[in-house]
DNA sequence: TGTCCACAGGAAATACGGGGGT
DNA sequence: ACCCCCGTATTTCCTGTGGACA
């Protein structure tokens, strides 16, 4: 290894360290990422966005929704509507912490318990989950009925008198028997115990009380408050201010701010992917060295974009990576739709090959519905007349992503696929 | 106009795994 | 240790179908 002798080692790595403290461009990593601020200084941050009045109309309604409590009144269960990001779970937490200390202030007593269910489980798990929060149950995986559950939650809290809001983040994605959850919570709780129970929901589609069960439905009286996806002037508020605590603005380049806000707003309106852009943009930015310019700003979309499928189907089980790989090495060159016979023989002949127990068609079927689901791939079903009908596959990727893929699933299989073959 | 391909995609059956009760 | 229960994954079985071709 050559070694450059004309400077000090010492000197050089000193002069490279002042650079690099110069050009520093995150000064405090934390405050690009939620998960790593605790909940204090979540709220905090919020304040200041709420300051700005941003969510100036959702809190408004907020706060008259809830007023009754304060005259010894029942307000009717609550429903928040709006898109991932949209601002629905962090305002509705810190709008409860607020209420909780004005009812301990005034003296009524309130307790609310937060049901997140971000990610979709079955109803067992749901109530489980409840169940842990209120200290009544330890967790499960199975083996315990639903009706257990449910009595054990009511036990818990069977001799508390006050308001008890109950906040169920993403009620949609209760699988399957979204009902008898409903059930329980609408129907079955409130006639079992004492207290007056609020249920707040949070979900992002419309339509989702559409599908329930008519005799549940009747019994949910329910008031709606609409999150608007954020607009680009909001996004820009809430920017400035994550700059402010995290960045060292005199690395922005004009206009950055502006062009994430823009381009968020457009594409989607979420808050939290913002905030993504802007640390992707100033992590790229500090490793080439330069302050934060356009062009990297359009580097970090880029980037963002990869890694998201790259995590995906690195945590996808693995028939589906096999599935996928197959598809895309089944594809490669042409972008003429494949049929999706042809792609399950080429994962056929995989499996045999890496020595994965291989899906019979229909479960691969299933598999390539997934895909399509997340976006890898796009699928359309079509009838060539006499010689059949089919799903033509079709994959839109952007090559560096497609070949990206295929190596990280290669790797996969490589790890363990040398063992097993040996066996 | 009817046939018939090559699947789609729903429903039910079966396999499996893991945990609670006793 | 044994059995039973529940949730999930996969298989098996099945009916349905748009349109090129004869």
């Amino acid at each position: 290894m050559p070694v450059e002798v004309q400077m000090r080692v010492e000197d050089k790595i000193e002069k490279q360290i002042d650079t690099l403290l110069q050009n520093t461009i995150i000064l405090n990593r934390r405050y690009l990422d939620d998960e790593q601020l605790d909940r204090g200084e979540q709220f905090k941050v919020l304040k200041e966005i709420f300051d700005v009045n941003v969510r100036d109309k959702e809190i408004k309604e907020l706060s008259s929704h809830f007023a009754p409590i304060f005259r010894d009144d029942h307000p009717i269960h609550l429903s928040l509507i709006g898109k991932t990001g949209t601002g629905k779970t962090v305002t509705m937490l810190y709008f409860l912490n607020m209420l909780h200390a004005l009812c301990e202030k005034r003296n009524i007593p309130m307790r609310h318990v937060h049901l997140d269910l971000s990610t979709p489980k079955p109803c067992f798990r749901a109530l489980n989950d409840l169940a842990c929060l209120l200290d009544a149950a330890k967790r499960y995986k199975k083996g315990i009925s639903l009706d257990e559950l449910m009595s054990r939650i009511e036990d818990k809290i069977r001799n508390y008198k006050g308001y008890f809001i109950l906040f169920v983040d993403e009620v949609d994605h209760v699988r399957r028997d979204l009902d008898s959850f409903l059930k329980f919570l609408v129907r079955r709780l409130p006639q079992a115990i004492p207290l007056k129970l609020l249920i707040v929901f949070t979900s992002n589609k419309l339509n989702w009380q559409e599908n329930i069960d008519p005799r549940v439905k009747s019994f949910l009286k329910i008031n709606e408050i609409l999150f608007d996806p954020y607009n680009a002037v909001d996004l820009k508020k809430i920017l400035s201010i994550r700059i402010k605590k995290a960045l060292n603005r005199k690395m922005i380049q004009q206009g950055v701010v502006e062009k994430i806000s823009a381009v968020s707003s457009r594409t989607h309106g979420d808050a939290r992917k913002a905030v993504e852009i802007l640390s992707k943009s100033a992590q790229i930015a500090e490793r080439e060295g330069t302050p934060i310019t356009m062009d990297i700003v359009d580097m970090a979309l880029e980037e963002i974009e990869r890694d998201k499928y790259v995590a995906m189907i690195k945590s996808a089980p693995k028939q589906l990576q096999a599935a996928l790989l197959s598809i895309i090495s089944s594809f490669s060159g042409s972008s003429k739709p494949i049929s999706i016979g042809t792609c399950y023989e080429s994962y056929h002949s995989f499996c045999s090959t890496v020595n994965l127990h291989a899906l019979k068609q229909r479960a691969f079927s299933d598999l390539v519905s997934e895909l399509d689901v997340y976006g890898f791939i796009q699928i359309r079903v079509i009838s060539k007349g006499r010689y059949g009908r089919s799903r033509d596959i079709t994959v839109n990727l952007p090559t560096e992503v497609s070949d990206s893929l295929n190596k990280v699933i290669l790797m996969e299989f490589d790890l363990d696929a040398v063992p097993k073959s040996r066996i």
